[in-house]
DNA sequence: ATTGTATTTAGATATTTATCTAAATATCAT
DNA sequence: ATGATATTTAGATAAATATCTAAATACAAT
């Protein structure tokens, strides 16, 4: 199930953009982090949340880390926004009260 | 545009659930509040980002203030998330290169 | 006009968050 | 073992957020 921590990963801009970054493939923490104007410790704070949220796996490579989508958690994400769309299931419909 | 705003909103649980109380149809403030353990003017700030962010809008009817869901804006928002999901656009792809 | 009801705004406070620097850990190469 | 590279962790700080109470605003009813 898709729970707050994947909420609060997508909040920050950031962090959306990592993923969108690794749409194109797995890539090492520093490779990631070049692509942002902040210190690799931030970054590394932000993969750590990606992480509990489980939106990004990691694999170790020699002295790198590689980090990679798990597309199974947004596209859960995605499902639970989908969900928000249609009415709910009623108990009795109004097609039946009217009968 | 999906924006910034629009992710913030959803990140907060309470929001999420006003949502989820909007699908079954347009309700007023004070009875959204009904559903909720905190002051109005909690609530009052919750409506005010998810306006904010356009994912209600409002219509006054006598003294109250009705809300309802705007779909559009998160069916966009799912939409963000289904595009993180597709591998990007290449300018020469794989294939074309082992060509 | 006064009073009551519904909602929002203002101001305060405690918690969370994003960021930094410095230090720690893990791996590789010599 | 020593030194270099990659990444994370720890501790500090500033900014953002959720919540509260109290006050303000808007409308309705008498």
């Amino acid at each position: 199930m898709i729970g707050q921590s994947v909420f609060k990963a997508l909040a920050d801009p950031t962090r959306r953009e990592i993923l969108r970054i690794l749409r194109a493939g797995s890539m090492p923490a520093g490779d990631i982090a070049d692509h942002f104007p902040m210190t690799k410790a931030s970054l590394s704070h932000h993969f750590s949340l990606l992480k509990q949220a489980d939106l990004v796996r990691t694999e170790r490579r020699g002295q790198q880390i590689v980090y990679s989508l798990n597309t199974t958690v947004m596209q859960d994400a995605a499902g639970v926004l989908m969900e928000l769309l249609n009415p709910p299931a009623t108990e009795v419909t109004d097609d039946a009260k009217n009968r």
